[in-house]
Order: C-alpha cells, then structure tokens, then sequence
DNA sequence: TTAAGTGTTGCTCT
DNA sequence: AAGAGCAACACTTA
C-alpha cells in the first residue's frame, strides 16, 4: 500500500507531531532498523524535536532539531500513526516515538519488510540510495518525464516503477495511471513521445493527486477514490470502471499488472 | 493442511 | 547492461 500517496498522508502525521519535545523511543523490533543499534537510535532522539518533515518517493524523512534525520520506508504495508496517551499500542507498533506531552507517534510495520534508519540529512541518504526525483516535485516537470521515457527501451510500466529514474510509484499506482492514460503496460518507454508523454505525465499528476485528496492510506482509502479508477475493481474478477469489460492480468518480474483489454489497447 | 499469492526493495546471475 | 529470479517477512486465500 505505501507508494507516493500513502507516504505523503503519513507525511501529514509526522507534521501534526512537530516541535513536540521527544521524551524517549521504544523498539519493539530492532530488525527494522538499518544501519544504527536500537541504542544508539534512542540516544540520539531523545530531547529532541522533529523540526521539520520532507518526503522524497516512498521515503519519508523527519529532521530533528539537533541535526540528523530519520529516514523511514515502509515496505510492502506498514504505516505511521500519532497515538494518544493512554491508548493502547497499534498491532505491529515495531518503533514508537514518545513525547513529552504524552502523544506518541507509532512505526507499523506488520510484514517487517521496511525500515527506519538515521542519515545525516535527507540528501545524503537520497544520494546513497540512488532515488530519483519525486514525481511530484515541482521541478520535475513533463520535459524531465519525456526524457526519461525517450532514453528507455524498457516498458513503460517498469519504468515508471524504477525509484533511480523517478521515485514514488509502485505496482498499485502504476496501473491506475496506465489506466488512466489509456496505455498497455507493456509499451515500450521510448515510444511514447511528444503528446504521448505529455498525456501520461498529466495523468500521473493527476491520478497520485487525486489519490491524496481521497485520503490514501487512511483506512478504507481503496473505496473513497473515484469510482472511475481501476483500483476499485483491481482484484480478481473485477471490470473496467469505463467499458464494464473484464480486466485482464499480465505479470512483469513478477509483479502482477491489472488492465482492460479493452480501453488500454496493446 | 499446505502452498501460493501479496502493495517493495536489493542482491545475484545471465 | 538490462532484466529475470529470488529472498527478506507475515499474513490471507485457495
């Protein structure tokens, strides 16, 4: 579930806990962290504030105010959750951050496929992961996007899922926005040129906008998007919002594409 | 009961 | 060098 949409509502968690003044951390499970000892992890945050939130893909970074950053993915599920005081921990809570004044914000992580580390900054840690530019930046704008599918022969979906070339799309997201563009998934990339691009750019804006608007990641975020998106139907057995035809299936590495046969035309 | 499937990533092998 | 296969993990479904 966390792809770009995802991370950006638990962005706006992170950011509904800034300035609170860390009291201390508790790791129910060290195996998420990487590259730093739970012990340490704790020595560094405690006493300090979260100044600031940045998300960068699938990444969400928090920056304290003493310097340092930590670093958070969330795997195949996982979430970020500010618990009051008293209730009881989340299931899966692998990592809680306690605050002074009793709230605290809880790493969910049920598959353990995630991790949380600390970087020095949010650029080093981008820099050393080799992520691309998030999609939705500002600056990423569709002469950047055609670009990128001009220098591939790889297919379109594979590319729009690669995190080096542009960061924040996964299996989910990918289809929806095929869809949305009208595409097969299996296009090679560097045919899609001039218009073509343009109009698979505006859909990828607008589909991953249109899905924090709905509350992604929030519970039930699957029925609040528009009925008009393939992922209310992308299961087995499921038809295309548009033409009522069955979906169809194809797998790339492993990874399975839902598509109408019918409006996304090979 | 068992095996296969699953929203991600990163490693190995070709 | 790009792409396939698989492992990491826990849980659900067939």
């Amino acid at each position: 579930m966390p792809e770009l949409p995802e991370v950006e509502i638990f962005k706006q968690v992170a950011d509904s806990c800034r300035g609170g003044i860390i009291n201390h951390v508790s790791i129910a499970d060290p195996a998420i962290l990487d590259g730093i000892s739970a012990k340490d992890l704790e020595q560094r945050l405690k006493g300090q504030r979260v100044r600031s939130t940045r998300r960068r893909g699938k990444h969400l970074f928090l920056e304290l105010s003493g310097g340092g950053t930590l670093a958070m993915h969330f795997g195949m599920n996982g979430s970020l959750k500010r618990v009051s005081e008293g209730e009881p921990d989340p299931s899966y809570a692998r990592l809680q951050i306690y605050f002074e004044k009793g709230d605290r914000l809880a790493y969910i992580n049920p598959r353990r496929l995630g991790r949380v580390g600390l970087a020095e900054n949010a650029e080093a840690f981008i820099a050393k992961t080799e992520l691309g530019p998030d999609v939705l930046d500002a600056t990423f704008d569709s002469h950047s996007f055609a670009a990128i599918l001009a220098g591939s022969k790889r297919d379109i979906k594979s590319v729009l899922m690669d995190q080096a070339l542009m960061a924040g799309i996964g299996n989910i997201y990918s289809d929806e926005i095929l869809f949305q563009a009208r595409l097969f998934p299996g296009t090679v990339a560097n045919q899609l040129k001039g218009k073509k691009a343009t109009c698979l750019y505006r859909a990828m804006r607008k589909t991953l906008e249109t899905a924090i608007n709905s509350g992604a990641g929030s519970e039930r975020g699957v029925e609040r998007l528009p009925k008009e998106f393939l992922l209310t139907q992308r299961r087995p057995g499921g038809r295309c919002p548009h033409c009522g035809a069955p979906l169809e299936t194809v797998k790339h590495a492993g990874r399975t594409s839902y598509y109408c046969p019918r409006c996304q035309a090979n």
